[in-house]
DNA sequence: AATGAGGACAACCGCACAGAC
DNA sequence: AGTCTGTGCGGTTGTCCTCAT
């Protein structure tokens, strides 16, 4: 059976809205609600669908959504979740107080898509074009992009079955929003990969499957564990909850663990989420153990209860366990603004990247399985650490040299995926036009 | 000044889903 | 359990505006 439409077309008024129109809206909701939106157009007088009445009102008259020019930060989170979300308008709107799906989504194809696309970026999947076309000239990109897609919706699916309990564990003050700091623009050569989550996942999967084609995952097992070098690939950020959050987290979901798998990284129903404030951006695995991993130059070697791990300019700082959070709040706090100040998400990304996250309370749990971190510190702050199967170096320094392969080599700029953080950093600024 | 192309944005369409009945 | 209704969502279309010719 066909739907029944909802409402009478004939005899009703299509296309713009008048101002005569908008205003009897308006004046009805006020006054009474919008109550059933069928109902509506009838009790405030106006020849009207209901959809299109509430289309109008949500889209457009509503007292609470921001109107006009995309700032510059909403501008970069917007390609940073489509990056990671796709066109899921909703989701990204979500992290955008005040705007609408309908709005991003104009804006998008109007202005992002375009400006990506004179950049020589795909759009669609945010890679240079040219490597798109490479990847799909062997057929595996699509591939990816499947099993990319079903982990996100699996996390999308995880973080509704599991918020609850997240919220509960970690009680953060309100749902943290990403947003994307400002990148310091950089002389630009060229366009290499860009380094983001999505590249990160994609890039691990690809690399693994073209090396080894009998390691191919099959559709079946699009939720098995990444291979360990993706894990080096990743990488994670700080992050930090603010009051003035006001929607969900976004997550990407880690599959399950195999325990067939040959690499050791497990990722027990690990949800890596998306958050920050205006002053923070993170990445986190929602685990027990606890990391705090702050950039830069405010790094302190004398700072006692954390140590110290430099990398690329940036500094980390392991939490010690065995410490009274409590006692660490206030410096950890101070410690955190420096990020605020150097207002770079790569700067937060390369001090994960280069954080000594390994040795962390598997120690005291011997619970070496997992590595992933999300520790609450305060009411406003919420640290993350990246995950590795990494409990067995002798120092930070051990640890970042084995994963990014750059700390105790020489100086090498080699990196994960083979992209450097000065090359990374150009990319984003590429992308978003600074150049 | 007239006109056509293209861009920007509002509005619409149709599908999906959840909840009420 | 099946149907209906309200709503959310993403894709598409329509309309208006600007600018070049």
């Amino acid at each position: 059976m066909g739907r029944s439409p909802c409402c009478e077309k004939t005899g009703l008024k299509r296309g713009p809205w008048t101002p005569e129109e908008d205003q009897k809206l308006i004046a009805f909701i006020e006054k009474n609600g919008h109550g059933s939106w069928r109902a509506l157009p009838a009790k405030a007088g106006l020849r009207r669908c209901g959809k299109s009445c509430r289309l109008r009102w949500t889209n457009y008259l509503r007292p609470d959504i921001k109107r006009g020019q995309f700032s510059l930060q909403e501008e970069q989170t917007i390609i940073q979740l489509h990056a990671l979300l796709g066109n899921r308008w909703s989701a990204i709107a979500s992290h955008l107080p005040k705007r609408t799906d309908n709005e991003i989504k104009n804006y998008w194809n109007t202005h992002l898509k375009k400006r990506l696309d004179k950049m020589g970026i795909d759009p669609t999947t945010h890679k240079p074009k040219l490597e798109s076309l490479t990847h799909s000239k062997d057929g595996s990109n699509l591939s990816h992009m499947a099993q990319w897609e079903s982990a996100r919706l699996e996390a999308e699916a995880r973080l509704v079955r599991e918020s609850k309990q997240t919220l509960t564990l970690t009680s953060p003050p309100t749902q943290p929003r990403l947003i994307l700091n400002k990148i310091t623009p950089l002389q630009q050569h060229s366009l290499p990969p860009c380094l983001d989550v999505l590249k990160a996942w994609q890039n691990s999967w690809s690399n693994d499957d073209h090396n080894n084609n009998n390691n191919k995952c099959p559709s079946s097992s699009l939720l098995m564990p990444p291979p360990k070098h993706a894990m080096h690939g990743m990488y994670a950020m700080m992050l930090a909850t603010d009051h003035d959050l006001e929607s969900p987290t976004s997550t990407l979901c880690f599959p399950e663990t195999n325990n067939n798998s040959t690499n050791n990284v497990q990722m027990n129903s690990n949800v890596l989420n998306v958050v920050s404030t205006n002053n923070h951006v993170g990445l986190v695995f929602l685990n027990d153990t606890s990391y705090l991993l702050p950039p830069t130059t405010l790094a302190d070697s004398s700072v006692d209860d954390f140590t110290l791990t430099k990398s690329f300019g940036t500094c980390a700082y392991k939490h010690n366990a065995d410490e009274e959070l409590a006692e660490s709040d206030k410096r950890i706090l101070d410690t955190m603004s420096c990020l605020q100040d150097h207002d770079d998400i790569m700067v937060a990304v390369e001090a994960l990247r280069g954080a000594g996250y390994g040795s962390n309370n598997d120690h005291n749990n011997n619970n070496n399985d997992k590595a992933a971190t999300f520790t609450r510190f305060s009411d406003d702050v919420v640290m993350a650490g990246f995950s590795d199967d990494v409990p067995h170096f002798d120092s930070n320094e051990d640890l970042a040299a084995e994963n990014m392969g750059i700390i105790n080599d020489g100086g090498s700029s080699s990196s994960c995926c083979g992209v450097s953080f000065e090359e990374n950093k150009d990319y984003w600024n590429t992308m978003l036009g600074y150049k």
